[in-house]
DNA sequence: GGCGTCACG
DNA sequence: ACGTACGTGACGCCC
């Protein structure tokens, strides 16, 4: 049998075990978290690699021969914390048992120690696994050698051999040390070149291979970048040497590879030690388990059949043909090049089944021939499995081809899964189910100006195998939805308002032209009389759309006192503004100024650029897939930021209009339903009793707060009880308390104290969804929408803190979008059973707007707000405020 | 491309 | 001691 290498870097791993773990401790306190994570790891490993020999190798202690050299390597980092330094020498303890192989070698770190056995592996040919949580590894990777990174924790890792590096960084293994050479890492401490991130690092290298070759050439970089790079030199190139895995250090003869040859665990020893530490579940594992669940899949072969002129026409018989008779389910997969899929490129499409693929060029679907596969297509009871049907969907739409009938999307699965994942790209969901892989579209199409699309054949193929790679994540998916119990939302909820907004976004809504141009003409009047005004009253001209120059006037030139800092200068934000105004008169003007420049430049000009000219409407692209709590986003452009709060901007609104003369425009928007929801999950008698009653939640909690009646509340303290409410919803603290009202931070902690001890039960909530979240490692909405929490346990106070106040706020911003997600599609059925032609154009968090025609909006009037009220049965009644007009401005 | 600023819920 | 309110997207500047 071949030999097989495992090398596991057991700092790098028990310190993400650490992190992404819940706080575990046995019952005599021990911690056991970090061990906990690196068994269940271990364990996966040893079952799907099978390794012959396996090493795990530790960071001595002490200082390293990269401290010589540089005294601050790895400065700055936070302590171990004790809660991890405990768990270390019962791990070894831990490995012993397994009979598994530990090194450690004073001044050096574990991975020279693992670049030193990668070098013999190379040498010797051994095939090698290499596990860490660091990404400098990656220069060890080879055609002998792969490294696995850890990612989610440890329970999951990325493999690399050199053409995935290659597929990412367009770099060899052994440039990722020139890439951290440049760059740097604040983790190390390494200091790269100021200024220098992943990006221009990449480029450099991608031109000129090395640090030395960089700095060679800087003759042929070009301003501030060029500086840079020449004052950091010797930077760069010490960095390069302590990114640099040391691959000879001395290892003792006992230290020879046929030492870690493994060949089984002692049984005795490891029950003692599993047992002291508790670990049930593994030692179960152990005494069931021989063989190993699933590997990752063979490559995938794809019997590959294009069909591209009325010639195939035999060829679409047979698709036809297998579409009609195959069980598990065809994979679809439709390229639409572009980000806004409103003017996205259709280039191609594949279907893929268990037995064979087709791929048909986008124009091929334009004609007579393939009527059949249109006609599927638009089939609602012919089920597809997709990837991103929604913008397809969309994309579709404007060519004239209707997609019905989808039962799952690859994409949208991937997000309900965990909607943090900031990746949704099919290669990269591909890899976290071990499914053959997928390459980039970036690898395919390039990027930027290069983006362009390949000859038929590598099209064909790379559509191919995102087909069949759809095909087979979509079950794995489906039961994860069903562990995690999320196949509710997913099936009856995320799915179908994909179709729904997919239909709004197409339908769009009217603006109108004159309407903006009229605002941006007095807007342009305004703007230069404030202009000449500040110019004069700073006694220069300067650019005042830039804050480093607006900063040098005001407080250098006019001497202000500054206050705040940027990262790169003063700051010039409202804020400090305000502060300034009494100071001089030149503020106020900059402060006006930069709300109107703001109207023109994004909304006049931003969204005159927007309407199409031949329907005079605007249609936004809503994202389904990008909010960590569930909510939508808007984009191309941005209609859920349209200006209200200020008269001078909700004028824009009244450009927005129906889209047939006689329409009207309705709107309803949930009254609190953010505290409507904290009210009931928390079972807050006390705010259940106010919203039941339907008072000003506002005025409640100030009166409870204060201890004062209802006509004791005056503006100012509503003000601040609505200031504390909006904390509550944010995960409170004294701090962005005391930031918002401009008190001190011990008011604000006063008041806090006085809000919970009237609020008991959001008292009780507030604690307890931490635990939860500690415990679970996520908190979930009312219709059980996950959001991870990685951070909870982490042992920096502002991540910790951070994660805290998510903890608070997403179960509440996550069910509020549940709720308004939830009346969309009952809304939708509505208007489809009783035949309505009012259409849904937009969604605002808590707010969804109708075009109703005259004879419809009696009952719309009536419909709409009782759809949205009865979208869910809280403990507290959900309130809709309906309003309509002319246009938008007037449904207020 | 990264940053500062500001629009919305 | 820590030094932030939650969630988004678009613009202009400056490199």
């Amino acid at each position: 049998m071949m030999d097989k290498w495992m090398l596991l870097d057991g700092n790098s791993i028990a310190y993400r075990a650490f992190f992404a773990m819940p706080p575990l401790t046995n019952s005599a306190g021990l911690h056991t978290n970090a061990i906990y994570g690196f068994t269940t790891m271990l364990l996966k490993l040893l079952e799907d690699e099978k390794p012959t020999h396996v090493l795990v190798a530790f960071d001595a202690g002490k200082a390293t021969f990269r401290h010589e050299g540089y005294a601050e390597y790895k400065g700055g980092r936070e302590k171990t914390p004790p809660e991890l330094s405990e768990q270390f020498p019962v791990l070894k303890e831990l490995l012993q048992a397994f009979q598994i192989a530990q090194f450690e070698l004073n001044g050096f770190e574990a991975d020279d120690i693992i670049g030193t056995l990668t070098r013999l592996a190379d040498e010797q040919k051994v095939e090698t696994l290499v596990v860490t949580g660091d990404k400098d590894m990656l220069q060890l990777v080879s055609e002998h050698v792969t490294v696995a990174l850890t990612r989610k924790g440890v329970s999951e890792q990325e493999r690399y051999s050199p053409a995935d590096i290659k597929e990412k960084y367009g770099l060899t293994p052994h440039q990722i040390i020139d890439l951290k050479g440049l760059m740097g890492d604040t983790s190390d401490n390494i200091p790269g070149i100021p200024g220098v991130g992943e990006k221009t690092a990449l480029k450099m290298l991608h031109e000129f291979g090395t640090v030395e070759e960089v700095l060679a050439n800087t003759a042929s970089l070009k301003g501030k970048m060029k500086e840079k790079v020449e004052q950091h030199k010797d930077d760069a190139v010490m960095s390069k040497k302590l990114a640099t895995i040391h691959r000879e250090v001395p290892l003792a003869p006992e230290q020879e590879p046929e030492a870690i040859r493994y060949s089984g665990f002692n049984g005795p020893a490891l029950a003692d030690v599993l047992r002291r530490l508790e670990f049930r579940s593994v030692q179960e594992r152990l005494g069931l388990s021989g063989e190993g669940s699933g590997s990752a899949g063979e490559a995938a072969e794809l019997n590959l059949t294009p069909i591209e002129s009325a010639e195939d026409a035999k060829k679409l018989d047979e698709l036809m043909k297998a579409l009609e008779e195959e069980e598990s389910g065809f994979g679809l997969y439709v390229e639409a090049i572009g980000e806004n899929p409103h003017q996205a490129e259709l280039v191609g499409l594949a279907l893929a089944g268990a037995e064979a693929a087709y791929t048909l060029p986008f124009a091929a679907l334009k004609e007579a021939f393939t009527e059949p596969l249109r006609s599927w297509l638009a089939d609602p009871n012919k089920k597809k499995i997709g990837f991103d049907t929604h913008k397809v969907e969309l994309a579709l739409k404007w060519a004239g081809i209707t997609l019905s009938g989808v039962s799952f999307d690859v994409q949208l699965a991937a997000y309900v899964i965990d909607p943090t994942e900031s990746s949704l790209l099919l290669s990269g969901i591909v890899h976290r189910y071990e499914q053959p892989a997928v390459p980039s579209d970036e690898s395919v199409y390039g990027k930027g100006a290069k983006l362009k699309v390949p000859a038929a054949a590598v099209l064909y193929q790379h559509l191919a195998t995102k087909a069949d790679a759809v095909r087979r994540v979509a079950p794995l998916q489906r039961d994860e939805l069903k562990e995690t119990g999320m196949l509710g939302l997913y099936d009856e909820l995320e799915l179908p308002l994909s179709v729904i907004l997919a239909g709004m976004e197409h339908q769009g809504i009217s603006v109108e032209k004159a309407e903006l141009e009229t605002l941006g003409s007095e807007l342009e009047r305004q703007l230069t009389t404030l202009v000449t005004e500040i110019y004069k009253q700073a006694g220069m001209e300067f650019n005042l759309n830039s804050p480093k120059q607006l900063g040098e006037v005001l407080f250098e030139k006019l001497g202000l006192p500054a206050r705040k800092k940027t990262k790169t200068g003063y700051s010039t934000d409202a804020e400090v503004l305000e502060e300034l105004a009494p100071y001089s008169e030149i503020v106020p003007l900059i402060l006006h100024y930069r709300t109107l420049a703001k109207l023109q430049s994004t909304y006049v000009e931003g969204l005159l650029k927007e309407i199409r000219e031949q329907t005079g409407k605007i249609h936004t692209y809503f994202r389904q897939t990008i909010a960590a709590t569930g909510r939508l986003s808007s984009q191309f452009p941005n209609l859920q930021n349209i200006p209200i709060r200020l008269e001078e901007g909700r004028k824009i609104r009244k450009a927005f209009v129906p889209s047939e003369p006689g329409w009207t425009i309705l709107a309803a928007d949930y009254s609190q339903i953010e505290l409507r929801v904290l009210a009931h999950i928390s079972g807050d008698e006390n705010m259940k009793e106010a919203f039941i009653k339907d008072m000003d939640i506002h005025t409640k909690t100030a009166m409870d707060v204060f201890g004062v009646t209802e006509d004791q509340v005056d503006s100012n303290m509503r003000r601040s009880a609505k200031a504390v409410n909006f904390g509550i919803v944010y995960g409170i603290s004294d701090f962005g308390l005391s930031n918002n009202l401009n008190i001190t931070r011990n008011e604000a902690g006063r008041f806090i104290e006085q809000y919970l001890g009237v609020f008991k039960g959001v008292k009780s909530f507030m604690d307890s969804i931490k635990v939860e979240a500690a415990k679970q490692g996520y908190v979930t909405t009312l219709l059980g929408r996950r959001r991870y929490l990685p951070d909870i346990n982490h042992s920096n106070f502002n991540k910790r803190s951070f994660a805290e106040r998510t903890a608070m706020n997403s179960p509440i911003q996550g069910t509020a979008a549940d709720i308004i997600k939830l009346a969309m599609v009952n809304m939708n059925k509505k208007l489809g059973e009783l035949k309505l032609r009012s259409r849904m154009l937009l969604q605002v968090h808590d707010e969804l707007v109708f075009e109703v025609p005259e004879d419809e909006l009696e009952q719309m009037k009536k419909l709409l707000p009782e759809v949205m009220e009865a979208a869910i049965k809280l403990d507290v009644p959900l309130k809709a405020d309906v309003s309509f007009g002319a246009n938008w401005y007037e449904a207020k």
